[in-house]
RNA sequence: GCUGGCUUAGCUCAACUGGUAGAGCAACUGACUUGUAAUCAGUAGGUUGGGGGUUCAAGUCCUCUAGCCAGCACCA
């Protein structure tokens, strides 16, 4: 009889053999455990009688596809937890997700979980894993599946969406039965461990129309120094939480006087003003102009831009001498008018106008997030204006720009398209299409792989998202390129092309850090909060070693800092040097000083580098120059 | 907005099942004059987020409310 496993090799083996013993066969490259055996894409029991031609695949624990088995395996583990633990509970899905696992389920009218029922459920499943329960799998016609999960409406629904004459999988271990495809580990000791990490609610098929249900999270692991690592991985991005950070790094504040509208600290704001300049030059050199458009515009306005009928629920509103006022919630429609105040030549195309413009948007209370979501914030905005034929080019042009930018805070970037919502949109279809198809041409010329997000566009155009990555590998998104093919009808712009005919430009919107307020807490994190030199508030922190003798040299020091526009801060205060050193440190500031005698008679200095503790003697001049050099190439550590 | 949790001095946190709020750091004062992550002593600092209630007694229990946090939904 033949076989063939999963990398088309193909196996020669008894007529009557099962999968046990093809696995004693091939042991060789089976020395691993085996969580799951595949067979025509169905798991089998290792008992399975094989027949001529099937197609096995074992999965193994160093296949990438163990983390996914080992935690949806685990996600029925904690149901059976549950179900051990409230009796009436209904179950809705447990998927594995990329970080763990959760299950949604429902324990009934106003009843939810609480924080000490995580201990609860983790003693349950702890229990359970000692018992050592086989988990079986079983093929049953939807009849049958319907009879078995008749007193969970949920389960019902979801057999309910099947064929009549599908095959159905269901799982069992021990009193507890899950409707599932698998393929799941053979027994629950596979999964000792793992750790419940956090509940919530969760809206019934993602729609906050629907009713909550109850979410549970947990995460598994085939070894307990791996549970251990995420467990550690997990502390050390809480230690980088840029709302801890920006507190302690004194770089912003937020009052309940303004919820989610953050105040810059000084530290903060030299940061924000740093960024806004590299902004500025950057786009300089990218041809960009720039504006700068009012906050408030009448409701006539957002009329005309579709932002009353699509966005209205966002917008902050005031009445002024009568008349309706809309705070602006993007900036596009204020640039237009910009546009619209002079005649337009088909030579000046494109044509590239940037806004760092600040915008409200009455965002939902439970969004709110430090710096990562606010109700008022800055877009690094900018609108280009160009024919349609400049798209793609211009696109290409746009992402190596972008690529640049990212690359100098030493962020990765995955780009993302996405195309037209299903139901609010504006413009006709034959538009999307043909905006769409600009935007994935030009990723392809620009030699970026994308992904396809369909119906997450704008209600205005399609775009293309980038997601960027930080040092934790954790996404974010900032960017955005977003064509907009609406707008210049709705406001009736035109330029004049070579036969002197007025025609229709093609709009684009972009930003690159997406707000600047996102994408300093991103770059907290990022950095956790050890900023490099040209992005650090205080740049170098001077500390003499005793103000009697030593406090005239570094004062003059100070003087030559301002001079070369090098931010340093002096410590003269009357503590012992290691106290000083320890709040510098504490502070993160990238060079500390230490000036004693030494120093000042040779006219040098020494200097600390922020995370080590070798200490190194230059001369003044040089010392400078090391700073400015770091400056201007951005260097990143 | 929804589910759950949290809110005590400027900051970080204590205060057992209700018994009248305490520490470290920071601040201030004084002494010490300092060579690479905390010198010593003293002083001051609070209607326990806000309102209402239960109780002889509330930081602690109940309730309303605000803000924050973790998710959900939404999103730059």
């Amino acid at each position: 009889m033949k076989v063939y496993l999963k990398d088309g090799k193909e196996m020669f083996l008894d007529d009557n053999a099962n999968l046990f013993d093809l696995a004693k066969n091939i042991s060789v490259s089976f020395s691993k455990k085996c969580l799951a055996a595949v067979v025509n894409d169905e798991q089998k029991d290792m008992s399975y009688k094989l027949q001529e031609n099937d197609r096995v695949d074992f999965i193994t624990l160093d296949d990438d596809r163990s983390y996914e088995i080992l935690n949806h395996s685990c996600a029925h583990l904690m149901a059976q937890a549950i179900k051990n633990i409230y009796q009436d509970v209904l179950f809705w899905v447990g998927p594995a997700i990329e970080e763990g696992f959760y299950y949604d389920f429902d324990l009934g009218e106003n009843k939810s979980l609480k924080e000490e029922d995580l201990l609860l459920i983790e003693k349950e499943m702890n229990r359970i894993i000692k018992s050592g329960e086989k988990i079986v799998r079983k093929d049953v016609t939807k009849e049958e599946a319907l009879a078995i999960f008749k007193d969970n409406p949920y389960k019902i629904e979801l057999i309910d969406n099947l064929d009549d004459d599908v095959i159905i999988s269901i799982y069992e271990q021990g009193n507890f039965v899950d409707l599932c495809r698998g393929p799941h580990v053979p027994s629950v000791s596979f999964l000792k461990n793992f750790k419940v990490l956090k509940n919530s609610g969760a809206y019934y098929k993602g729609d906050s129309k629907n009713r909550m249900l109850q979410r549970v999270y947990g995460v598994c692991f085939d070894s307990k120094e791996k549970l251990d690592e995420h467990l550690h991985f997990l502390e050390e991005a809480k230690k980088r939480d840029h709302k801890k950070l920006g507190k302690e790094l004194e770089l912003f504040m937020m009052s309940e006087y303004g919820p989610g509208f953050p105040f810059f600290l000084p530290n903060g704001l030299v940061l924000r003003k740093t960024l806004e300049n590299f902004w500025y030059k950057e786009h300089t050199k990218e041809g960009y102009e720039f504006i700068q458009t009012p906050i408030m515009l009448s409701k006539e306005l957002w009329i005309t831009s579709g932002h009353w009928a699509n966005y209205k629920e966002n917008m902050y509103t005031s009445t002024i001498d009568d008349k309706e006022f809309a705070i602006k919630p993007m900036n596009c429609p204020g640039s237009l008018l910009v546009y619209k105040n002079s005649l337009h030549s088909y030579k000046d195309f494109p044509l590239r106008v940037g806004e760092l413009g600040l915008v409200h948007r009455h965002e939902a209370s439970g969004a709110l997030n430090g710096l990562f979501r606010v109700r008022n914030f800055t877009q690094d905005d900018a609108h280009i204006f160009m024919r349609e034929d400049q798209i793609e080019s211009e696109v290409v042009r746009l992402i190596s720009f972008i690529d640049r930018v990212y690359s100098i805070f030493g962020l990765k970037y995955d780009i993302e398209l996405s195309t037209r919502p299903e139901e609010k949109y504006i413009g006709n279809i034959e538009i999307w299409n043909k905006a769409e198809d600009a935007l994935a041409k030009a990723c392809v010329k620009a030699g970026k792989t994308y992904k396809v997000n369909p119906g997450d566009g704008a209600f205005y155009g399609p775009k293309l998202d980038i997601h960027i990555r930080d040092s934790l590998n954790r996404e974010w998104q900032c960017g955005t390129i977003q064509l907009d093919f609406n707008l210049p009808e709705r406001f009736d712009l035109t330029y004049i092309d070579k036969d002197g005919n007025k025609v229709r430009p093609v709009m684009l919107h972009r930003v690159i850090f997406g707000s600047i307020e996102r994408f300093i807490g991103i770059l907290i994190e990022h950095f956790a909060g050890v900023f490099p030199t040209w992005l650090a508030p205080i740049q170098v922190e001077v500390l003499p070693v005793n103000n009697e003798f030593h406090l005239e040299y570094c004062n003059s020091l100070m003087n030559e800092f301002m001079n070369e526009e090098i931010r340093a801060k002096l410590d003269d205060s009357e503590e012992k040097l290691g106290y000083r050193m320890r709040n510098a440190q504490l502070h993160k500031v990238p060079y500390i000083l230490v000036i004693g005698d030494n120093e000042v008679n040779n006219n040098l200095v020494t200097y600390r580098k922020h995370g080590s503790n070798e200490q190194i003697t230059v001369s003044k001049d040089e010392f400078i120059a090391l700073i400015n050099k770091e400056v201007k190439e951005k260097t990143l550590k």
